[in-house]
Order: structure tokens, then sequence, then C-alpha cells
DNA sequence: AACGAACCCAACCGCGAGGCC
DNA sequence: GGGCCTCGCGGTTGGGTTCGT
């Protein structure tokens, strides 16, 4: 493998960009878009490297980024995503909209990461670390409730990661088919608003997520039914994540996010670290901008819902009893081109954000499993049956059993269990 | 006011994956 | 099948800014 040189060639410039540049560089794109990334600096009249130009222009020029504080709700899903699929910045950049890599990234580095530590968390494997468990007297109960904590954690974030995998596979699936389809029929989704969404660095985007959500309306009847039933039986979280939506729109100012879309963080993940008491401070209103003085301000307000943000990790870390979560779901038949039967069974922990006492019997659409790349250490005790349709390539780590079956094309098992 | 420390973040570097020839 | 090339990703750096003394 050659590597092409890049910005040591002799006349191209490095450091810093100047305004002159990015107009230069934004002119082009808008005018050709950006094609071949090496070939662009020379008819851009840009003095840099391809790679340079393409780095200024996904992190910085792009009009689609957000630029700002990062709101709490933005904090919560970068913290749970990044204890479900580690250093996948690029995975976690997905899931919040507008948002660079590099930018949660260094976020993450230069806030979060440390935020975690004070607090006694491994921003690695985000579990108590074994010094911050042992004071206080605890003593080796205490020990072993935290672990049993964290291992549920760990647990969940086995299952939301294979959930991942599966929902970025049928956004492709979806994007394909809506391809195939776009010459017969209408999309669904306004092309400019699709593309204001769109993220070119995600590898779900939103216009992929909606796609996504529709083929799950139109070729998973059965599929969504459950989903439904799930959302009735979760009504504890149903005001939580109503108030995220509205939180989002609120947020992403004019652009109008899509449930499926905007709701989706909070839908999959908002219950992974938190709380009822965080669910208060996620309805204040959200400034529709932000700027480096409205932070500024935003700052001195955010003093008492951070601290009620940290205390419900710690709640989190502290908690020491999980319900269980038993979920059945019929498996949708049409969407998968592949012929791979779908039986999964996973044993999970119910979200701790459920207030609910009572063990939670939750139906849920799952959609099925295809290639599995995450890097998540996965560490729980739990037995997991998943199809696999396409090579089963992970690189994460399971410390215990998990069986992965190749079902025969005709053995089409629809229903999921989760016990 | 001056200085050093700490922090922040845009940009760079190097690697791997995948496509093309 | 193998080499070359492009692109994307994650880790790291270094210069600017802010904070503390």
């Amino acid at each position: 493998m050659g590597r092409s040189p890049c910005c040591d060639k002799e006349g191209l410039k490095k450091g810093p960009w100047t305004p002159e540049e990015d107009q230069k560089l934004l002119a082009y794109i808008e005018q050709h878009g950006h094609g071949c990334w090496r070939s662009l600096p020379a008819k851009a009249g840009l003095q840099r490297c391809g790679k340079s130009c393409r780095l200024r222009w996904t992190n910085y020029l792009r009009p689609d980024i957000k630029r700002g504080k990062f709101s709490l709700q933005e904090e919560q899903t970068i913290i749970q995503l990044h204890a479900l699929l580690g250093n996948r910045w690029s995975a976690i950049a997905t899931h919040l909209p507008k948002r660079t890599d590099n930018e949660i990234k260094n976020y993450w580095n230069t806030h979060l990461k440390k935020r975690l530590a004070k607090m006694g968390i491994d921003p690695v494997t985000h579990k108590p670390r074994s010094d911050a468990l042992g004071t206080g007297g605890g003593g080796g109960a205490a020990g072993a409730q935290h672990a049993k904590a964290a291992a549920h954690l760990s647990h969940t974030a086995q299952w939301e990661s294979a959930r991942l995998e599966a929902e970025a596979r049928l956004a492709r699936e979806a994007r394909l088919r809506a391809l195939a389809a776009s010459a017969s029929a209408p999309p669904q989704m306004p092309a400019a608003a699709a593309h204001r969404l769109d993220s070119p660095t995600s590898t779900l985007s939103f216009s992929e997520s909606a796609a996504l959500a529709s083929v799950l309306q139109e070729a998973h009847g059965a599929a969504a039914a459950a989903a439904a039933a799930a959302r009735a039986a979760m009504q504890p979280m149903q005001a939580y994540e109503e108030a995220c939506k509205e939180h989002e729109q609120q947020q992403w100012g004019d652009h109008v996010v899509d449930v499926a879309d905007a709701g989706f963080a909070a839908a999959g993940f908002t219950g992974l670290l938190l709380d009822g008491s965080l669910s208060q401070h996620d309805l204040r209103p959200a400034p529709a901008t932000t700027t480096r003085d409205d932070e500024a301000d935003a700052g001195l307000h955010e003093t008492e819902e951070e601290k009620s943000y940290w205390d419900s990790i710690m709640n989190l870390v502290n908690s020491s009893s999980l319900p269980t979560t038993s979920v059945a779901v019929p498996a949708p038949e049409p969407a998968y081109p592949s012929s791979a039967s779908l039986h999964t069974s996973v044993a999970m922990p119910a979200l701790v954000a459920y207030p609910s006492s009572a063990p939670l019997q939750t139906p849920v659409a799952m959609p099925t499993v295809e290639a599995y790349s995450s890097s998540t250490s996965l560490q729980q005790t739990s037995v997991i049956a998943m199809p696999a349709p396409e090579a089963y390539s992970s690189s994460a780590s399971f410390s215990t059993s998990v069986a992965v079956p190749v079902p025969a094309p005709e053995a089409y098992s629809p229903a999921m269990e989760f016990c």
C-alpha cells in the first residue's frame, strides 16, 4: 500500500486557513461539488493538499455544521454512545445532528472525559473506578453492587451496539431501495430538507434514518405495531422523550427534525444513564442559536442543571438493582433482501431510566444485525443469538457466551425474544 | 500589569479500508 | 492477485486564548 504524499509537497501551505482560502474553497464546492479532493486544490486555486481541503470543509466550512456549546442533551448522547461504541467518533457523530466527529472528539477529550474522571468514572470503560468505589466504608457489598450496576450497563451497551449496527444496515438497504424506486415514485422527504439534515461524514444520515423509518412503516407492519405497543408500555419514558423531541426541535432552529431522526438518540439512548431528575432539566428552553456570548450567559444558568445531570450519572453508577426487560418481537420479514432468518435472544437489563418498579414486559421492534464491527468491549453475562446474514467480523471482545447462528435461508423465525 | 499555567480546538499525521487498474 | 490511489477515521499536536497568581 503506497502512501500518497500529502502536505509534504513543496509549495503547499499548512496551518490555519485564511478567510480568503475559505472563500475559495466554499465557492468552488458550492459551484462544482468537491469531487476528487486531490485535484480540488489546483482547480480551486488553493495552495493546499486535498486532504487539508477535505478536513477544512468537513470540520468547519460545511453549511450544516452547528457550532457552539454542546447542550446537555448532546452531552448525554455523547456519553451514552461512547459507552456503547468507544472512540468511534464518526459513528457517534451520526447521532448528533450537525456536529462533526472532530468536534465531538475534542469535546470529549477536553470536557466530558475529565468530568467523568473527576467523578470517579473511568472514561474508557464507563465503569466506576475501584478506588472510587472503595471509599466511604461501603466495603465488599457496595463494591459488588457497583460491579453489578456496571455489568448491567455494559450488557445494555452490548445490546444497543448491536442494535446500532442493525439500524445502520437497514438504513443502507432503505437507501438502496429508495434509489431504485426514485424513478417511479417521488421521495417522501423533500430533497432539500434531507440535504440540509444530512451529514456528509455520517454513516447513517438523516435521510437514511427517514428512509429507515419509512421502510419500517411500510414493510414492517407487525414490527411497527410491536414498537407502538412498546411505546405504550413505556409510558414513563414517553413524557421525557416528547420533551426531548421538543427540545431537539428548538435546538435545531428552523430544521424540523423528524421524530425518527431527532428522537432517535433520545428514544434509543436516553434511558441508559438518566433518571427522572434529569428529564426535568431537559425541559428547559434552549436558545435557537448559540454564540460565544450566549454561552457565557448559559453557563451562569446551568450550574444547577449540570449538577443535577452529573448527579444522575452518579445515580446510575450507584444504582444496584436493575429490572429485567423481557421482549418478544415479531421480526419484520420483507425488508431484508438477505434470506437469513432472524432469531435473536438477548438477555438485557431494563434501562435505568424506567422509573417503574415492576419489571417491564416490553415488546420492542428490533432489526436484524449485520456485520458487527464494534470496538466496544463487551464483558457481560449474556447469550446473544444473532443472525449472520453477512460476515460477522466483530472486533469486540466477548468474554462470555455469544452464539451467532447462521440459519438456513428458508428457516425464517420472525420472533425475537428477550428474556 | 505581567507572567506562567491550563485550557481549547483547528489542523495535521499516520493508518487502514476499499476501489480501480 | 497485487500495486496504486483516494478517502475516512482516530490520535496527536501546537498555537491561540483564557485563567490564576
